[in-house]
DNA sequence: GTTTCACTTCGATGAGCATCGAACTATTGA
DNA sequence: TCAATAGTTCGATGCTCATCGAAGTGAAAC
């Protein structure tokens, strides 16, 4: 028989698991308590939820101590639910009451592993004006003189040849309407952030905060404005 | 506020709209008839069905005469749909009573705009061991020779170059687990078997059913085997 | 040891919603 | 004009499931 969609699509359509994947799209693991005020129910509710995301596999849980820490199953999961994100976010055009955490949330924010927002849709128009990235047939390509100048600031491509991910993908941002970059690059230039000091996660929120300083060294790294 | 994909995936979570859905990733517009028999219910269900969603702009709906034809909205929504079946098949691995209809639907079927199955996936394993198409970084690409095959066999590709959608794109299929072709490319392919009267569309399902100078003639057009 | 904290299980409650019969409108065809 | 067909609206019914209080387990901290 063909699959039955609605076994996975109704454990994502419940209001309650789709705050709770929503804030794993953090990628960072979460526990049950965190989770449960994140989707503001108390610990019961938010363990039946959980119970039934891990056995429908969306979630994986590892144990630690008298802790669960939570995390999305796979990338794969983590683009399926981008990709309700895009849908969402393009029916809902009409209640856009952006308030003061929106705004931040807009600018920069965590897409499971890679960057995305303003400045990730700013850092992507700037690979494509330096010719460091085509897009070709809408796939994204890195370029001869991309590779160069990647690998001057840092990335070594041989240990991406091995993943079996893409390299370059572009993933449509909700909040933009405009693509960023997604795959093992984006992944790399996301972590590359954070390794530099330049911005931090945010506690509770996929809010990518930027520092000063490192808003100007990431500008004038990757050239933008 | 970041958008909330519940209220999508909670319209594609119940069984009736899922099948409702599933029968239009066979590309067709379908009456509301033909969806209520599709998912085993009265009219009256179905149209309450169908109104939502359409009001959550997964279908579009054409008035013709008193028939009223619905479609999937986009390929967007189309591409959703493939994801979860992707994701569902991989985790309903446990009960797999394969059927008559089953094994039909395995050989070839539709999905959504091009060829899946079976033979889709013979095919794009053959335009692979040809190097008409190349898997670099997980992302498809069309080669030189590619090109030149594809256009001697009818292809136009300056239309394709206005087109917003990909070329060439691998999709997973959820029945072999393996890649097959979709983009404009994978959509001349389908379109190429009607048009050649190779094959036919089944009435009430997805299945598409080659008939034998069809079968051969794609197999020696496309080198499979 | 005792206390505290993280999480689970059970059971009762209640809200949401899919379902269909009955009655309706609108279109086609005779 | 009348009958048949496609689809809708309304209201009643009943099921599913999210929710949380109460009570439990098990690990860590003191």
């Amino acid at each position: 028989m063909e699959p039955n969609i609605s076994i996975i699509a109704s454990l994502i359509g419940e209001s309650t698991r789709a705050s709770m994947l929503t804030a794993l799209m953090g990628g960072k693991a979460l526990t049950a308590t965190e989770l449960a005020i994140e989707a503001e129910v108390t610990s019961q509710t938010a363990s039946s939820h959980l119970s039934k995301l891990v056995e429908g596999q969306l979630l994986v849980v590892r144990k630690q101590g008298r802790h669960k820490y939570f995390q999305l199953q796979s990338v794969e999961v983590a683009e399926l639910l981008e990709k309700l994100l895009n849908i969402t976010s393009k029916v809902a055009k009409t209640n856009t009451v952006t308030g003061p955490s929106d705004s931040r949330l807009r600018k920069a924010r965590i897409c499971y592993d890679h960057l995305a927002g303003e400045l990730a849709v700013a850092l992507y128009g700037s690979l494509v004006r330096n010719k460091f990235i085509i897009e070709q047939n809408y796939e994204t390509l890195i370029t001869e003189s991309g590779r160069e100048f990647f690998e001057s600031i840092g990335v070594n491509f041989d240990r991406f040849q091995k993943s079996k991910r893409p390299l370059c993908k572009s993933c449509l941002d909700w909040s933009e309407r405009r693509s960023h970059l997604a795959g093992s690059l984006g992944q790399w230039i996301l972590n590359d952030i954070f390794k530099n000091g330049w911005a931090s996660k945010d506690l509770d929120s996929r809010v990518i905060q930027f520092n000063q300083t490192g808003l100007k060294f990431f500008y004038s790294r990757y050239d933008i404005k």
